[in-house]
RNA sequence: GGCGGCGUAGCCAAGCGGCCUAAGGCGACGGUUUGCAAAACCGUUAUUCAUGGGUUCGAAUCCCAUCGCCGCCUCCA
């Protein structure tokens, strides 16, 4: 058994080759960074991170590009819309750079919370105008693309294979499209790879044609080629940016080597809100950091990020994903759940008696494995992936209820969760703070809420039940929850 | 107008020709445990897969039709 992945420019489900036996080389289309990241973000980054885990995971040498777009482009080919940056720069009264800086800081902080892995190098498209230019000049010089009116465009008659990607005809396109048609084109179809910038534009740069600045599908190309190679095995991205984003692309790419850009496309499916497209006029645009803060009116209270990271691989990553508040609720008891598990089995861990790890626990541990990989292999089915780690949760919470359980059986046990459920899944954590974040002094309230425990401890011993409960209650009202077991009591905060 | 996808229990969701009288999670209900809770455990919760036809020895899975929903075709993950 090996990796299969459905490879959109096939349309089939192919077994996983890379061009260099045990390398990886892949490339995830990043975001614009003019505003803080969103849901959709979540679904995509985090389906993208499970691909980069599980590669590692197989043992392959992965790299992984991810870049930072913090050029905005047009909105079309013919002169209207705004530039993004542009826009929220004179929002913010800031240069656009800055408003770059800054919500790349801020996506990350997302994508960090989220447990996604930083990609090994994060390219901006600023950082490679000159890598763009040249790419130009080659295109022109091989006659694949033509100046015009201080613009360079791609001449789509001269690839033939442009709409290989998408399924698309360019003729059939035409019908409907609402892209008004630039004088300067040859063809309606041909699509900007440098734009004249208009004297109000704030980033430009001088070229062979001019100041201007590059087309929209020009960077992923050369910061791909500049990083990976002209070859590279996978480039993901989100479905809508199938077309015109990555045919654009291949066509650029293609056209200037000669040869095959990428083996494997991946395209993750899109998110919903309450069943709708997420739209700022829908009211449904979700930030992450109002999901984090449960700050959205949407939303009945905040929700843990690997809550939202659980909800996004209970469905396949092709499948469109539905946020509401019920779902996220959802995924957030059953993280809870397993959270629960692997902690008990942790505190279990360092008392069981010692002695040899039990065989048939070796063996249910090798079933598990053996059905998640199966699972992951299969297009990376996270969804029953993840019924497996439930099903290692129900099995922990067995073992734990008997005295016998060896601590070697333990650990083994604690091994497979952290393989699986962390290293691949990313959500189970190393460790789990008992206090969620906040800036709270974790050891100042470990501390007071001991002395409470203690109290109680006495109450109940007394049977003053009415006092014991009322401790119990005051602080479930504080978000603290006591659970009383043979070992004592224990808290958590929710 | 063109292209693509989806419709599985109260909710999320896997399954895509026989192992399906359909995984897993959430929720609900009953039980064990508990001073009472919480957590945990056990059990129950779809003879049925939008609807109607068809193909097949056999269909949730393939084909056709109908209804409903969603996305892309403009930057967007």
């Amino acid at each position: 058994m090996s990796l299969k992945l459905y490879n959109s420019l096939t349309r089939t489900l192919e077994g996983f080759k890379p061009v260099e036996a045990g390398k990886a080389r892949v490339y995830v289309c990043g975001p614009t960074v003019y505003g803080h990241s969103h849901l959709g973000h979540a679904k995509s980054y985090v389906s993208f991170d499970v691909l980069i885990r599980y590669l590692r995971y197989l043992g392959y040498d992965v790299t992984y590009v991810q870049n930072i777009t913090d050029v905005g482009h047009l909105t079309d080919d013919a002169d209207e819309g705004e530039d993004k940056l542009d826009v929220a720069a004179r929002r913010e009264k800031k240069h656009p750079l800055a408003i770059a800086d800054f919500y790349t800081e801020s996506y990350f902080q997302d994508m960090d919370r989220l447990n996604n892995l930083r990609p090994d190098i994060c390219p901006r498209a600023t950082g490679h105008i000159v890598e763009q230019i040249e790419l130009v000049k080659t295109l022109i010089e091989k006659g694949f693309a033509y100046e015009s009116g201080g613009s360079v465009y791609f001449d789509i008659s001269k690839f033939a294979e442009y709409g290989k990607l998408s399924g698309r005809k360019v003729d059939e396109m035409m019908a409907g499209a609402r892209v008004e048609v630039s004088q300067e084109k040859k063809n309606p179809a041909d699509f900007a790879v440098w734009k004249k910038a208009e004297a109000n534009h704030i980033m430009q740069w001088p070229s062979p044609w001019g100041m201007g600045y590059p087309g929209w599908h020009l960077e992923c190309t050369v910061m791909s080629m500049k990083y990976l190679g002209d070859a590279v095995d996978i480039h993901g991205g989100g479905l809508e940016n199938q077309f015109p984003h990555h045919e654009c692309e291949i066509a650029q790419a293609e056209a200037a080597t000669g040869r095959q850009f990428v083996r494997y496309w991946i395209h993750n499916n899109m998110v919903t809100v309450d069943g709708q497209k997420m739209g700022k006029s829908l009211g449904n645009f979700i930030l992450l950091k109002e999901v984090f803060a449960g700050s959205h009116q949407k939303l009945s209270r905040a929700y843990d990020p690997l809550a939202v990271r659980q909800l996004v691989l209970n469905s396949h990553y092709r499948s469109p994903l539905d946020f509401s508040d019920a779902s996220l609720h959802g995924a957030q008891s059953g993280y809870d759940r397993i959270k629960q598990a692997v902690t008990a089995l942790r505190d279990k861990l360092k008392k069981a008696p010692s002695g040899e790890a039990d065989k048939k626990v070796q063996e249910r541990i090798e079933q598990f494995r053996g059905k998640f990989e199966e699972a992951m292999n299969d297009d990376l089915n996270t969804s029953v992936a993840l019924s497996v780690i439930f099903d290692m949760v129900r099995y922990a919470n067995d073992l734990l209820g008997r005295k016998d359980t060896s601590r070697q059986s333990l650990e083994k046990l604690n091994e497979i969760f952290t393989a699986l459920g962390g290293d691949v899944l990313g959500i189970v954590q190393e460790e789990y703070a008992q206090v969620g974040g906040g800036g709270v002094d974790e050891q100042l309230l470990d501390g007071l809420v001991g002395i409470l425990i203690d109290m109680r401890a006495k109450a109940r011993a007394d049977k003053d039940f009415a006092t014991a409960d009322s401790v119990r209650d005051k602080l479930g009202a504080l978000g603290i929850v006591l659970e009383d077991s043979p070992e004592g009591t224990k808290w958590k905060k929710v």
